[in-house]
DNA sequence: CCCTGATTCGC
DNA sequence: GCGAATCAGG
């Protein structure tokens, strides 16, 4: 396969999508994950953000190693450039107070203008309030979110179910984790309690 | 172990 | 220019 202006044009709408690079290179065919990410970089749009105002390479204390004109020619000259790079610190900016509010308003609080892509990533999965689950499906969730594997985000897969529980804002939050039912995101008992046949699901009014 | 992007370097 | 191998990390 070879880069074509259309695989080219995909690859620059999913990269900027925010697509992985191998979910584009399963998109397109023929090609790897790294031969996408080769091509995004011999592209220039590695960096995904619009040119934010710091995206300084600080070049520290990077003592410019010259090659030796007078070197012993015969070694391959392994050489290591180390890529030490300093940790740009984006992380978080001090979380404020009142961690109870998740759900609601982003209400961007640093970063006056400037964030072009916002992917917002996936939405939560559903969290119905207890009053709408069956009793069944509700033992059944208690039950199973003992034996949950208290997964972190980053070690969530196609495979394992992306229920979350207990309250984010805290220690005590991890995802369930369990094998996912075919082609769900949940597990058995979660699936149970996400997706409701819509008879059950008549709500009281308030 | 699953995944992510980054980099290098022979082709 | 291309991308496998490798690296570095969540």
């Amino acid at each position: 396969m070879s880069w074509t202006d259309e695989r080219v044009e995909t690859l620059k709408r999913m990269w900027s999508e925010g697509q992985s690079a191998s979910q584009i290179a399963k998109e397109l065919g023929g090609v790897t994950r790294n031969a996408v990410i080769g091509k995004v970089h011999r592209l220039g749009l590695s960096n995904r953000n619009g040119g934010s105002g710091a995206p300084e390479k600080p070049r520290a204390a990077e003592p410019e190693v010259a090659e030796k004109p007078a070197a012993p020619a015969a070694e391959p000259a392994r050489t290591r450039p180390a890529r030490e790079e300093a940790a740009p610190a984006a992380e978080e900016p001090a979380p404020s107070q009142e961690p109870e509010t998740v759900a609601s308003k982003p209400e961007a609080p640093a970063a006056p203008a400037r964030r072009q892509i916002i992917p917002a990533g996936q939405p939560l999965p559903p969290q119905p309030s207890a009053n709408e689950i069956s009793p069944e499906a509700l033992a059944s969730v208690r039950e199973i979110e003992k034996k949950a594997r208290k997964l972190t985000l980053m070690e969530l897969t196609e495979r394992t179910c992306k229920w979350p529980i207990g309250d984010p804002a805290t220690e005590d939050f991890w995802f369930c984790g369990l094998p996912v039912q075919a082609g769900k995101p949940y597990c058995e008992a979660h699936v149970g309690v996400a997706f409701q046949p819509m008879s059950s699901r008549r709500d009281r009014r308030r």
